[in-house]
DNA sequence: AGCGGCGATACCCCAGCGGTATCGCCGCCC
DNA sequence: GGGCGGCGATACCGCTGGGGTATCGCCGCT
């Protein structure tokens, strides 16, 4: 199969309408159709049911759409390791950390400063994500290593370190009643109707349907908990440096957070080694 | 980067020689050549070092060797997967279980009484592999669950659940002096003179070298032992079942060994699913 | 019945892949 | 040192197959 074929089908899986995938693609719909068609027929299944009201996916289209997915993100992620590789070569190594925007400020900090301190430590370029972007940035080769927060990221198919663990705190605008309270429940803060938890995006870009606001980042966040249009949830880092107008309560009974860093098992180079070497001695 | 690419280039990468590379593939020199060419202007990086006496890869070269084969086998297990999905669809529904040949015989003969009792078990297939193949098989589709054996197998990039840990013990010959021991320590019995441990083929089907006798399999193995050639340290059940001119016993400092069974982490279809349940239920 | 949306088919064209012939370079050996 | 052989690169050609346009067939809606 080439890669070409997979990205076809990606592409009409995610549109489920061949005009559209087509246009994504920037090619004419019968060459899609044609090409689809020439792949279900070598593959020995059907991938698509063509309905009269667009397509819908089969039980092996659905396999191949999750497994196609996987297999694009290696060849991207050979790619633009092996640009990077020659880059190094060229005497500009460097390691890209993906870390989640607005989250364990402190601890990359620290990351950074040791990993700088070490004797032979080569320049690390920070790639800030929004949640849940992580994962994907290091299977598809545009990160080399990552800071990801158990339980909320998958770190499944990776090689991890565990950093630290620590509770949570909802996040209040300073003037809330709950905000003077010592601590509180999960059940205390989730489904506040004053204060809804707010809806992040998923990886298409779509929102989940829900009561809260919509938000695509920190900032957007802790401007909409100071307008107490929201609240939320976060590991007690997230505390450090809070806007005045906002207070932070422990949740006793909310997940403890584990941050990891985490690579990709084959590859492990002498630079990301370096990296999990400081972060293990922090 | 089309798939054909990656193939053309694993293959000069692997035989260091274009013309046998392209005879492996099946085309003649020139495109070969040609095509690893236009793969290294469009990566902007040198890939093989072309010496007079053959060739030779450079630093991007090693990296993209290393990512190519890990997205073609992703490439190769979608397709495999997606096929299997079809069967499934068509009626056939079954799960592919790899398990090195001569070990934990004992398990998966449990493991697979446990998981035909189940209600609406699949039916499934055992594929016997040769030492450090299974992850590859994990890897590449042809598998989509496999039985694994820490510290020896690498576990990395796969989703585990551990099963069983034992001891290992050490296959003598039934007359040998150090038969009639209780115990052993390692240093004991590596590096006897008169009884070499054996060499197993790596991934690629060459030899380390080293004084032992080249196995291929269990049954070889035995064999050797029993004619007095070479012993081996194994997992405490591989002494279940034991030609009786040979004598098992116990390496108390041997690492001990963990069985796991392992799977990719974004297939965790329902089939294996059961498998899994079943497996930690023993 | 007419129309519009959508995927499939028919047919054509050309880019690109692969093949053959040949070159250029470098060791090697007599 | 000149001839030779091995190996990768280049030149050039032919054809396959991927992509484009036009159109069909089917279905649902009005």
């Amino acid at each position: 199969m080439e890669t070409r074929e997979l990205r076809y089908f990606v592409a009409v899986a995610e549109e489920l309408h061949f005009g559209r995938a087509a246009l994504r693609l920037g090619i004419a719909q019968p060459p899609l159709s044609r090409a689809i068609g020439a792949l279900e027929r070598r593959l020995g299944a059907a991938l698509l049911e063509r309905g009269s009201r667009g397509v819908s996916l089969t039980g092996a289209g659905a396999v191949l759409l999750r497994e196609a997915r996987a297999a694009l993100d290696a060849v991207e992620a050979a790619e633009r390791r092996t640009r990077r590789a020659a880059l190094t070569a060229a005497g500009h190594p460097s390691v890209v950390l993906a870390a989640k925007a607005g989250a364990s400020g402190e601890l990359l900090a620290k990351l950074l400063d040791v990993h700088a301190a070490e004797p032979g430590a080569v320049a690390v370029d920070v790639l800030l994500c929004g949640p849940g972007e992580q994962a994907g940035v290091l299977r598809d080769g545009r990160a080399d290593v990552a800071l990801l927060h158990r339980p909320f990221d998958d770190t499944a198919g990776f090689d991890t370190e565990d950093l630290h663990t620590e509770g949570q705190v909802v996040i209040l605008p300073a003037g809330h009643p709950l905000a003077v309270r010592p601590h509180l429940r999960l059940d205390e803060v989730t489904g506040l109707p004053d204060l809804p938890l707010p809806r992040w995006p998923r990886p298409d870009g779509s929102f989940p349907d829900g009561p809260g606001p919509q938000v695509r980042d920190h900032t957007q966040l802790t401007q909409l908990i100071a307008l107490g249009r929201a609240c939320a949830v976060v590991p007690e880092s997230g505390r450090t440096g809070l806007r005045e107008d906002l207070a932070a309560v422990p949740v006793l009974d909310a997940p403890r957070v584990t941050t990891v860093i985490a690579w990709p098992p084959h590859s492990r180079s002498t630079a990301v080694a370096g990296l999990v070497r400081a972060a293990t001695t922090l």
